[in-house]
DNA sequence: TACTAACCGAGACGGTACGTCTTGTCTTCAT
DNA sequence: ATGAAGACAAGACGTACCGTCTCGGTTAGTA
């Protein structure tokens, strides 16, 4: 997994690291992804582009890293008590998050880049994306605990379903902050738990997510029973 | 709408402009959106570009308007009988016009330089965004002709629970495809739909989006009457 | 010749010309050869770097024209009254031109580059060394018109001729100011204006340049004569 | 000569010597002057860079050994019967020596280098130019010997001739070869060596060099005598 | 035999110039 | 006035070399 480990020549310096990954932060914020030049992180960390591209092959990737650590930073799971509480928290820390000058616009921008570059892609999931799955997982495993959630027997199924509740949070999040533009405040996190709440609770009824599965004329029953 | 209406010189050739946007396109497939640059277009529509730069102030906003073009061609709300399959059908109909390479590659990008230029963010909402928008008022009026959801009497809460659906399912879509990566196929189509039906019946219960507000202790009861 | 003389598009600005090549010289000057860089020279002229390199293929190309034009400024062939003085005075000459700061190393150095890339030295024999070459022709046409010197009858044998001068005087020069790192000062322009004339005379007598061919046991007669 | 002679330690590998004077000269063979580095010599010789730093202040010293160490090779004096036949023997060894690519690109490379840097030139001087003098000095005694040449009475004198000869021999070769481009073949090489014996005759008259100093009108006899 | 100073390879480091690319503007001639 | 062509200033890109520096390890010579 890790480099052969080189164990010969110089060794890469642990500074240089925080350094570079400190200046990309700082820079982010004051000048902004489009602004950003890896000339000027280099010079803001003291350090050659040279060590730059050593250890990143360009902007994206070294974006990424500095994202993810301002992710990691901020990334909780405080036990709010109940399931509800769980999500809008999680839905307002995220949002807080996001507006975050360092996250906004760069993490929108490598998702873009990410699209054209499989392997920028995968750097994304693994360093920010699934880090943040993880609060899903953790919050489900309490909610089982505190018997708001049955336990799953399929693992399948609960990766699945897991999954999709982080795509749609996560989703709805991003897009009302930085495609709707409008703020995610107390009353827009009700509303949303509000919805994710119901459907969580559909999908933990026993084959509530192949029920109906044409979609055909007369599926209209799980809205039309209300 | 348009300037003073010039009316003295030569006019500007309507060929130019299709030729511009057609190439535009073209170059996003190709190329995909780090890699276009107005040389390149210019070139493929053997054009000056001078002429691009007479029409648009740059390459944010040539592509937003490339795009619109792609999202206008795909627009459709077709009636399928039911909410549910309503709502399966713009969920995959969505995703298809996303896996084109042309918006992929291009959509989140426009989004990103969204977040620092709030012209370029009401082009893209106007253009884009909102005939998008457009499709959930459609499906929600033929659900309540339906019977499938009740009408809303107050006007405000109707608009802000388009506003939530709407993020909501472009959001889940949106992340879906472009972070996670993964298809929008017609299971997860149905799990979301599932998910989502289920909300609304409960957005649509009187007092839904502001019962138990605080999320505190006690909260539990939404999912936990399951 | 002339590339097609394009006549569409904007026309490069002679303006550009005249200051980079001004500033190529001072750069010159102030720097050196070694230290001359071609991002520097354009901040000098007020010019981008691909001005520069739209006109030459980089800084040996750049540097030759700069030095031609300092040699061009210098050209002369004064009439001293006589074929000696006439050598003197080139000789002076030419070590004062090599002595100034923005030739000396300027043109060892193309001239190194040249020996790896025939198109340059072409192009330093057309601009600097054939232009120097005339003199040699002019001061001979004196010489002839003054008698002393005889017309040559076959040109090829002329032209020749002039050549091996050319060689001797430019190369000794060089050799004495660069390699020896001696002066050139008005002692050492007679020892080799003595040397030089006598040469002329040999090789002026009818078949001179092909007596003694072998070079074998028994040829010691030219200098043995004395 | 040595610093204090280090006795301790362990001493340098003589092995790596030999290997870094290959590589640099096979590097000048391959690549040239220019595009030799000192990174590419130190990988030719299966040496880390240091090493050759240790040795070398830089690319120009190492240069200057490795092209001495090709002179050495190719140094000769034979003998050749006559004054004539010695100066175009040595005429056309030279050339053979100037036309090997590591010299050829090499030579006027150092030499340009060295009229920045004094300490260089002296080490031009003492590497490579001297030793070849010595191959004039041997050929003018052996003249002398034969009677082709008076001995000299003025060592001062004989010192500047001397001088004065070399210059012009190594110089005009030099041109011919590096600057006209043109090769030094037997017609050549007998061209040169009349020219330069009948100087040599001049020279050796007594008062040769200062005859007629001013260059003023009136002296055109040397070669009008003709 | 053990110590130890100088060596060696590898390769990372700060710096700096390279030559290319793109952006958005400007200039020219022609329509 | 517009259009195609293309030069222009500005400035980031990613690469290449330079000469220095740390590493871990080797190799005499001395103790």
């Amino acid at each position: 997994m890790s480099p052969p480990s080189r164990r010969t020549g110089r060794p890469r310096s642990v500074e240089a690291d925080r350094a570079i990954l400190g200046a990309t932060r700082a820079a982010l914020v004051e000048l902004g992804w489009g602004k950003l030049t890896m000339g000027d992180v280099a010079a803001r960390a003291g350090v050659a582009k040279t060590t730059l591209y050593r250890r990143w092959a360009g902007k994206n990737e070294l974006v990424v890293d500095a994202v993810a650590a301002v992710f990691d930073e901020h990334l909780m799971s405080a036990d709010c008590g109940s399931l509800r509480a769980d999500i809008e928290n999680v839905v307002v820390r995220f949002a807080e998050l996001l507006e975050l000058p360092e996250t906004k616009t760069a993490l929108m921008a490598v998702v873009a880049e990410a699209t054209q570059d499989e392997a920028l892609g995968a750097r994304v999931r693994s360093a920010i994306v699934d880090r943040q799955k993880r609060l899903v997982l953790i919050g489900r495993e309490r909610a089982q605990l505190r018997g708001e959630l049955p336990r799953e027997e399929d693992p399948g199924a609960a990766a699945r379903n897991a999954d999709l509740i982080f795509d749609v949070i996560a989703g709805s999040v991003v897009h009302r902050l930085l495609v709707s533009a409008e703020p995610v405040d107390a009353e827009w996190a009700q509303g949303f738990s509000t919805l994710l709440l119901q459907g969580l609770a559909a999908a933990a009824q026993p084959g509530g997510t192949t029920e109906n599965g044409g979609g055909g004329p007369g599926g209209q029953n799980p809205a039309g029973s209300v």
